[in-house]
DNA sequence: CAGCATATTCAACATTTGTTGAATAATCAA
DNA sequence: TTGATTATTCAACAAATGTTGAATATGCTG
C-alpha cells in the first residue's frame, strides 16, 4: 500500500534508517551504516533527503499519517456504533491501540521498526517535544475528548495523568526491549503485541475508571 | 549522603555525564561536552573511569544500589506491617514507586537526571537487555513475587504483562518529556512526580485487579 | 539515435571523535 | 623539605563523521 515509489533505492534507505534509528537512536547511527545496509553509496541519502536530520524526520513522517488515520477511523467507527452516548472506555482504548497491532500483523517488519522508533522518540526528553506534536497531537486530543465523554464528571488533570499512564504502557510495549521475555522466563514475548494489548486494554480501562470516576457516581 | 569522595572533580564528571546522557543518550554526548561542562580536561574522564562506555556504566551504577535498597526496604516494611497476609496491591506498588519520589524531593537535580537516564535505558532495545538485568532484576522479582501473593490464583503471564504496563507508565513519567504539560495546557507538570504517582498507584492497582483477578473470586 | 533529467557513485574536505602518552601540578607521608 | 603517589592538563594521534561538488550511469522522451 505504498503511495508512490520515488525510487526503489530511496525506499530502501528509509527502511534501513528506520531499523537502525529505532535500535540505536539518532546519534547512534551513521549515514555510512545506513548506506551500507541499503547497498548504496553514502551520498545518495543526501541526494534524496538532504541532511541527516531531514532523513530522520522523513523516516518519522513516512508512516505517521497512515497509522494515525487508521486510529482515527477506528475511533469514529466506535463512536458511530454507540451513538449518541459515545463508546465505553474499552472501545476507545481499543481504537487507540489495535490499529498498531494490525499494522505489524502484515508481517511487514518495517512497521515494527517504525513503532519502535516512535517509542524511542516519545520517551526522549530531547526529541519528544520537537517531533511528537506536529503529527500526533491532533489524534491524541481527539482520544482525550472521547475519554472525557466516557468519564463524565472526571477532573481534567486526572484524565491527562491517566492518559500518560496509557501512553507509557504503550510506549514500552512498542520499544520491544525484550525485558519481559527474560523476567517471565519466556512465558511472555515482547514481539507478541496482541498479547500485550489483550491485557493493556482492560488494565488501563480499569485504571481510568478508578482514578477518574468520581466516588459514588451513579452506576449504569 | 555520598559514600566517599574519590575526588571532587570526578564526581562533577559523573554529574554532568548523568545529565547529558539522560537528555541525549549515549551516542548523543561527547566526552568533550562532559569535560567542558565539568570544567575539566577531556583526558580526566579517561583517567578516572576508563573508556566512554565505562563512564556510562559508572553513571548508571552510582545510584542504582542506593535507590533499589530503599525500594526493597519499603517493600519489607509494608510486608512487616501486614503480616502474615502480605500487603494489598496499593501498598506494594507504592513501595515500588515512592522511594523514587523521595529521592527527587531532596532538591537534588542529580536524582532527577539519574531517573531520566534509567528511563532512557529501560526503553532502549539496545541498552535495556545489556544493562538493566544486573542491577534491577533482583528487585523486580521480589516485587513480582509480592504481587503474586496479593493476587492469588492469577495467571503468571497476566502478572508479567501487567507489570510491564506499570513499568512503562513509570518509565515515561521519569523520562520527563514534557509532553503532558503541553497536552494539558499546563494543568499537569511532568516535573511533578508526586502528582504522577498519586494517580499511577490507584491506576495500576485497579489494572492489576481487573486483569489478574480470576472472575468471580470470593470478595473479602 | 540524441538530449535531457534523474539517479547514483566517486573522491575528497574540514571537523569532530575517543583515546593515549608524556608533562605538570597537587596532595600527603616521612 | 623531600619523595612518591595521585590528580590533572597538554598535545597529538588515527579513525570516523556529515557534507559537498564533480563525474558517471540510468531511464525516459522526442
Amino acid at each position: 500500500m505504498s503511495r508512490k515509489p520515488p525510487s526503489p533505492k530511496s525506499e530502501r534507505i528509509l527502511d534501513v534508517a528506520e531499523e537502525l534509528f529505532a535500535l540505536h537512536g539518532y546519534d547512534g547511527v551513521t549515514l555510512r551504516q545506513i548506506a551500507s545496509g541499503a547497498g548504496v553509496d553514502v551520498a545518495l541519502a543526501n541526494y534524496h533527503f538532504g541532511k541527516k536530520l531531514d532523513l530522520f524526520k522523513a523516516v518519522f513522517d513516512r508512516r505517521a499519517v497512515e497509522v494515525n488515520q487508521a486510529r482515527l477511523e477506528a475511533l469514529r467507527s466506535a463512536q458511530a456504533r454507540s451513538a449518541p452516548d459515545g463508546p465505553p472506555l474499552e472501545e476507545i482504548i481499543a481504537a487507540f491501540l489495535t490499529p498498531l497491532d494490525d499494522a505489524q500483523r502484515g508481517g511487514d517488519s518495517g512497521w515494527t521498526n517504525y513503532l519502535a522508533l516512535v517509542a524511542y522518540i516519545n520517551n526522549s526528553p530531547y526529541w519528544a517535544p520537537k517531533m511528537m506534536s506536529s503529527l500526533f497531537d491532533k489524534l491524541v486530543r481527539e482520544f482525550i475528548a472521547a475519554l472525557k465523554a466516557a468519564l463524565p464528571g472526571a477532573r481534567e488533570e486526572d484524565i491527562y495523568w491517566c492518559y500518560q499512564n496509557l501512553s507509557g504502557a504503550l510506549t514500552l510495549a512498542l520499544a520491544k526491549t525484550g525485558r519481559i521475555d527474560k523476567l517471565s522466563g519466556g512465558k511472555c514475548k515482547s514481539t507478541d503485541i496482541s498479547a500485550a494489548f489483550e491485557r493493556m486494554i482492560p488494565f488501563t480501562a480499569a485504571g481510568f475508571r478508578r482514578v477518574c470516576q468520581p466516588a459514588g457516581s451513579g452506576k449504569k
